[in-house]
This record gives C-alpha cells, structure tokens and sequence, in this order.
DNA sequence: GTGGCATTGATTTTTGTTGACCTATTGTTA
DNA sequence: TAACAATAGGTCAACAAAAATCAATGCCAC
C-alpha cells in the first residue's frame, strides 16, 4: 500500500502535476494522448477519472467525444488542512440526525464558510436523501441517521471549506 | 497545449462574438454566406446551431425560407426568478439521465446561473441520489431518472428563489 | 482462497463533416 | 390567377474520429 507505482497511482499524480503547473484551475487533455504516454489502454484513464477526480474529492470532469474530442479536469475546492476535515468529521460523526445536520449548517454559514445558497442546496439535499431512504427503501431512523451523515460528510468534503 | 478549433467550435465563436457585438439581445445571418465565409456546406450551420444554440444553452432559432430568407438567433434572458423557474422545468422535465442533468448543470454554470460550488454540490448529491436508489432501493433506470429530475428541479428552484 | 482494487480490450455512443435530396417563400409570366 | 422558376433554408444518412462503457481477467494483501 505504500508502494505509489501503480499506473494508476502514476496517472494520478501526472494530472495532479499538470494541475498544480497550470495557471488555470483547470487542465484539458486528449484521452488517447495520455494513454500512449503511458503506454496502456485508453479506458485506464476513464478508471482513474472515475476513482481518483470524483466530485466528493472536489473535482469535476468534463468531457467530448469525436473530432477533437478532449477530457478537461476542474479543480473546484481549494486546499484546506487535514485539520479541518478531521474538525468536520468529529463534528459529524458517524451518525446524525436531520436536526443535528441542520445546526452544523447554520453554524458553517453563520461563521461564512458556506453560503446561504450553499446551506440551502445542502438542506435540500438531506431532505430528500431522508424522504429517498424512508419512503422508497424504507430504512430506519437509525440507518438513514448514518446515510445522512455520510451525505454531509461528502458534500463538506466536496467543497473542503477553506 | 494543441489546436482546439473545430470548424464548428469557429463558427460557435463567430456567432457568439456577432451577438456581443450587437445592441440587440439577437442576430440575424444569412446560412449560405455564412457557410460561404467559413468555406464549408451550409448544412453545417444547422449543426452548429443544433449542437451550441439549444434552449438548454439559453438560445432560441427562428428562420425562414426562400427568397430573402434568413436565420435569426435570440438569447433568453431569464430576467425575473419567475422566468428561471418555467426555464429549469422546461429543461428539465419529469425524467432525466445521470448524463442529461449533468449536462444541464454545466450549462447552468457556463451561463454564470449557479457557482462552481454549488454545481459541485448537485453532482455529489446526484451522485449520492443514484447510489442510494440503485444499491439500497433497487429501482429501475427508470425510476431513477424520475427521482433525479424530481430532486434536480427542487434543488434549482430552492438557490433560484434564494 | 477471497475480496477488492487495477488492467485490458471489444463494443457502443457521441461528435463533427459532407453531400444528396426535400420544403417553403417569393417573384414572374402566360 | 395559375403555373413555374428562382431562391433559400431544412433533413437525413453515411462516414470518420474520439471517448465511454462493461465485462472479463489479473494481482495482491489478508
């Protein structure tokens, strides 16, 4: 698990690279370009893309088929200390409930580390991830409390509040 | 990094730039001259028109036929809240694919309608959505894309209003 | 040997480009 | 005024290029 030569382990850190050397917060590359630099199947690349540059890690990816076709990746949060996640982790915990979802909000908003409109998408969000996991799975309290805590852990950790 | 000029994306900018240009919210061409200034088939403008002047990417084409025919593009506005509400359900509707709406989130952020963050924030949440309806609920392509449209449009609606 | 991450390649889908043929609008003429 | 000619835009199918998907397999760590 320490040994960080795996070709995916590579790619990832290529592209981590290629972001970090951009003015940019962005990078834009040719999918069969990438591939033949490191000498693999193009659809390694889409592996990598699926498990390393997801949204919940803070990027977004963007993409065309065809002529000209490209692969572009979007760095959205900035970085932030492991400190504050692990703050946002104890905070959250393992299990949470709607009540308990909504103070953490408030009090994130209130010290402006999220906005308003971000507070509400989240709010809404956990609305319907509860309504989701008690009417159509029919889920427990106690099971969709940890659905919901794991929902907001994501979605903090998406936009890693700086 | 290399050369990203399709002959359509030329002709998306040139439009684009003609609309800047103008006073008016709109521009009016002519397809055969059009096509004659690029050096290409004048189908290839409805292409362009087809693929970048979508309702989804905030336009609407009219045109007419025959002598002193002509093309006119208009960009919506979306003034008043009211109008991006009627817009979000019409692109929306009752059934969208994961694909589809991330497809209509990127659009919304191009067009400076919501932040990166908070496209961020949908796309976790979507993607939070699916999972639990797949792994947990085990609905059907179907009814998923139902819950997804359903929770997209209560998102936007929720930051439009804001 | 089992469970999960990593790798591969065959197949599918999307995008861009072109050209042959279709339809609508306007003007002209018998 | 009814046909017809000229004009201008629309549709569609075929092809090429590139990325996405998915299932099968490999590789370790336990």
């Amino acid at each position: 698990m320490q040994d960080l030569h795996t070709l995916t382990q590579n790619i990832e850190r290529y592209i981590l690279e290629m972001l970090d050397a951009e003015e940019e917060d962005f990078v834009q590359l040719r999918r069969k370009e990438l591939a033949e630099t490191f000498g693999c199947v193009p659809s390694q690349i889409n592996y990598v893309l699926r498990s390393r540059f997801t949204p919940e890690q803070g990027f977004l990816v963007e993409s065309r088929r065809g002529g000209n076709g490209f692969i572009r990746i979007l760095k959205i949060s900035c970085e932030s200390s492991e400190e504050k996640l692990d703050h946002i982790d104890d905070l959250i915990g393992d299990y949470i409930s709607e009540r308990g979802a909504r103070r953490v909000l408030q009090s994130l908003q209130e010290r402006d580390l999220i906005t308003m409109r971000e507070r509400l998408l989240m709010e809404i969000s956990l609305r319907n991830s509860e309504e989701l996991s008690r009417d159509a799975c029919g889920l427990s309290v106690r099971e969709r409390g940890i659905i919901t805590a794991e929902m907001l852990k994501r979605m903090l950790r998406g936009i890693m509040l700086a």
